[in-house]
DNA sequence: TCTGGGGTCCTAGGACCC
DNA sequence: TCTGGGGTCCTAGGACCC
């Protein structure tokens, strides 16, 4: 019992990252009101100087400055804030390779056995890592020590800034009272309602249901979940370099819903464009394609397909998209946003012909994109167009601009 | 947070087959 | 032709995350 062995699991999440980033580079923005997503015109991230002043992400430009005329916007510069994100993971792997990239500013580390194996030796750890980070990217980090993923997360948002919290499996669960259940990591608003329906209102609630219970109630992620909360090991630390997608999409929204058939048939096709300029660019094909229509009331219609050979090229997409963007659309409803999804993504080889197509028409299709991407990497998004993507409305901005070249191809 | 965009994973139930 | 049962595969959609 006492000999057991329980792993140690840290969860490092960059407090305020792309605020953090642009303070680091420019140190007169220090302790001062970042802002950023000036290029979008909504705050998509903020310092914490900004959010003690009352801004709140997806307020407008104009409210920001009413609310706090000191505020320093700028445009998100992806770019470094991803740099960043290499020399931080870069560091964490100094430590462990056992690191796992969650997100651009999130990561989880298994540092089980190293150090003196203690508790102490792991906090020592954690602390090193802070200061490391601190001092060559001159940025603060938030970090849980726990025995699981689920409570090292738990751990790292209950002290943000800086902070650094360890939950340890003997203060379980006891240590858990203060925690709504929302608030754990895999439960959402709508699991959350369902477990107040059932009279779980905190972590703890949840945790100390006995296991039939939980097995009758609910399904394997929330039973995962639970695990977890009760210091036993389900997630495991992923150190496998993420190189790939698993689905490419890309959507947009309307200002207000919209009926016209030919409107939202444009936006979808302009979006089959971007994600297929994204899977050419990571040298993807798809196997198969979804696309879906969300209704006014916030509905999400889909529907699927297998493409006959995989593909990154629109004309490949749409052709295969237009039976289903017919079945879905009904000319009664009005909708929201369109997107597609393109999915079963590998690597390009040699693209494979169809036995009753011609390899010319593949040659011509694979030598106007690769134009097409060479044009794009030059002059940007949006200088080529397809002339049936035109009528798409929040195309609007590139038109501005003036799309130079039109695609009159083949679809 | 009345709802932006890009992702991942899971499940209920239909289709199909024996 | 209908009835029954059970298994597998697939898809539409739900839920969640950053």
């Amino acid at each position: 019992m006492n000999t057991q062995f329980h792993r140690a699991i840290i969860h490092v999440d960059a407090d305020a990252f792309f605020a953090s980033c642009e303070q680091a580079m420019n140190p007169s923005y220090k302790n001062k009101p970042v802002v950023v997503g000036a290029d979008r015109g909504i705050a998509t991230a903020l310092s914490y100087e900004a959010k003690q002043r009352g801004v709140r992400r997806g307020m407008t430009n104009q409210e920001i400055k009413k609310i706090c005329p000191e505020a320093i916007l700028l445009s998100g510069d992806y770019e470094a804030y991803s740099l960043f994100s290499k020399r931080f993971f870069a560091i964490l792997r100094r430590f462990t390779d056992k690191v796992e990239e969650y997100s651009i500013d999130e990561g989880f580390m298994d540092i089980t056995g190293l150090g003196n194996k203690k508790e102490s030796g792991y906090q020592n750890i954690a602390e090193k890592i802070k200061q490391t980070i601190k001092k060559e990217l001159n940025i603060t980090v938030s970090i849980g020590l726990a025995p699981t993923k689920v409570l090292a997360k738990l751990a790292s948002t209950c002290n943000k800034p800086n902070g650094l919290v360890v939950i340890s499996k003997k203060d379980l669960p006891e240590y858990l009272r203060d925690f709504l259940v929302n608030t754990i990591w895999g439960i959402g608003p709508n699991t959350a309602d369902y477990m107040r329906r059932l009279g779980i209102f905190s972590a703890y609630d949840f945790a100390i249901r006995p296991l039939n219970y939980i097995q009758e109630f609910f399904t394997k992620p929330h039973q995962d979940i639970w695990q977890e909360l009760n210091g036993i090991n389900v997630y495991s630390v992923i150190n496998e370099e993420k190189t790939t997608f698993a689905s490419i999409s890309k959507t947009s929204t309307f200002k207000q819903g919209r009926h016209e058939e030919s409107k939202i048939y444009a936006e979808l096709i302009r979006n089959i464009e971007n994600a297929c300029s994204k899977a050419r660019q990571y040298k993807l094909m798809a196997h198969r394609v979804s696309i879906f229509l969300k209704s006014e009331s916030f509905v999400i219609q889909a529907l699927e397909t297998d493409l006959p050979r995989a593909s990154a090229y629109p004309p490949d997409i749409i052709a295969a998209s237009k039976p289903l963007f017919t079945q879905l659309y009904k000319a009664k409803n009005k909708y929201r946003s369109t997107g597609v999804v393109l999915s079963q993504l590998n690597e390009q080889t040699t693209v494979q012909t169809n036995f009753f197509e011609s390899p010319m028409k593949l040659d011509t299709l694979k030598n106007i994109y690769h134009a097409v991407d060479t044009l794009t990497t030059k002059f940007g998004k949006h200088i080529v167009q397809s002339a049936s993507s035109l009528k798409a409305e929040t195309a609007h901005r590139s038109i501005l601009h003036g799309p130079l070249i039109s695609l009159g191809v083949i679809h």
